[in-house]
DNA sequence: ACCTGAACACCGTTCAAGT
DNA sequence: ACCTGAACACCGTTCAAGT
């Protein structure tokens, strides 16, 4: 179908009816399987059997388990391309907003990603692409709004923001996304929910919370999230200015 | 030593020269535990060894391995004894600011204690003590700067709040405090970091940051932190009143 | 060169039996 | 009532041997 422009047969491209293995490959696949399942079910046994090779096999292609969730994560930054930002002054709020939200969209579908490298001690953020991501971002915020932040509010506006999203998705999308199995889903909508149930009369604030419908619509609270963001980052811009 | 008030003899206190053990001895041990190891290395079977008892025996007072969890995750909330929050127009940025200290201070105390109950999937905050230092939170919030934030901007404010503090802890202050072991100490204070040596011409504002010794200090990130999250904080309070 | 199968040292958890 | 010891099913990783 495809004409294929005579490439350099160092290396076979099949082996047994399946594509042969590679480094990039097996990240891939732990990558689609982090997408699926949940990070602690991603074994090398379980990523060995999908793959239709022996666990052997993929030390091949990667040093240890650690490795396999490097690979993986390197992918996945890769894998984003970030919306266009503009600093201009009526303009750098809203955009700098609709950056935040593709880039929740981004981890939020890889929920396992960012926990497995965390506890695996991974460092993030080393593939080219999302290098220069981050410097884009950090250009941004030096020219938000006319003046801009000077280079070191920049670079912490930037780190701030990414730190932002990736909390916000761990800690209140994931659970929300996924919550444990131990209690019945009827058990997340009630309300007041079940430990606020007695010995709450001196809880008067959490008690009127639990009664909100929409304290807990993710949705919703990321918004307050967004707000207190930039308008936090406009006030350094501001207090800076006046200096 | 001691004057012991005469207590119910229902259970033993000792067996076999070491204390008996309970559900709430069990959970302090393990988080004791956290304190001085990794989250990977707190096992049923290595607890049980620190304890001088088979691992069989810790499945009498907890469930098992999550449970464990739970329960040191319920004492280390209930161990944190909030600073006093003011707010009046001139004293809540301090002591607001005063309060997101001491938080972090705690959390870093045990650094595996979030991340562990995340991948566990646990609910953190289920604990009475911590549930009143979050309503009386929220009640602060209500009350900052003479007019105070509605009751679901309060609420979403103090759920902020905390999860800045743990996703600065988790994911600015347990890289550093323990970095991955993988890379040599003497790499760290590098500058540039080796990631940024080659192709990195088109990463003008990284390169920057990375020649920026103050940009990695944890301490100054974090009072960069608080300013967007105080200053955001404010403006809400403003926006609000003049709606 | 790349794979398989067996093995090792770990883990959480459970069973049957001790005291 | 509470414990031990052995066992089971898992895991990451390695060794020796196949093709």
């Amino acid at each position: 179908m495809t004409t294929d422009p005579a490439p350099a047969r160092r290396r076979p491209t099949h082996r047994k009816g399946r594509a042969t293995l590679t480094r990039a490959s097996v990240g891939q696949a732990a990558l689609d399987f982090l997408g699926r399942h949940g990070p602690a079910e991603l074994t090398m046994r379980a990523l060995a059997t999908e793959l239709g090779v022996s666990p052997r096999a993929l030390y091949n292609y990667v040093e240890d388990r650690r490795d396999l969730i490097t690979v993986a994560a390197e992918i996945f930054q890769s894998e984003w391309r970030p919306p266009t930002l503009d600093p201009a002054p009526d303009r750098w709020r809203e955009t700098l907003r609709a950056y935040c939200h593709d880039l929740r969209a981004h981890y939020r579908r890889h929920p396992g990603m960012t926990t497995l490298a965390l506890s695996e001690n991974i460092t993030m953020a080393r593939h080219p692409v999302m290098l220069r991501n981050v410097d884009a971002l950090i250009g941004f915020f030096t020219e938000i709004g006319g003046t801009g932040l000077p280079p070191r509010e920049a670079y912490l506006a930037c780190m701030e923001t990414i730190r932002q999203i990736v909390g916000f998705v761990e800690f209140q999308d994931r659970p929300h996304d996924r919550p444990p199995e131990d209690l019945d889903p009827a058990e997340l909508r009630q309300t007041p929910p079940p430990w606020l149930r007695e010995g709450a009369d001196d809880l008067p604030h959490l008690r009127r919370a639990a009664e909100d419908q929409h304290s807990e619509l993710p949705d919703e609270v990321f918004e307050f999230t967004l707000d207190v963001l930039v308008d936090g980052i406009a006030a350094t811009a501001v207090k800076r200015r006046d200096l």
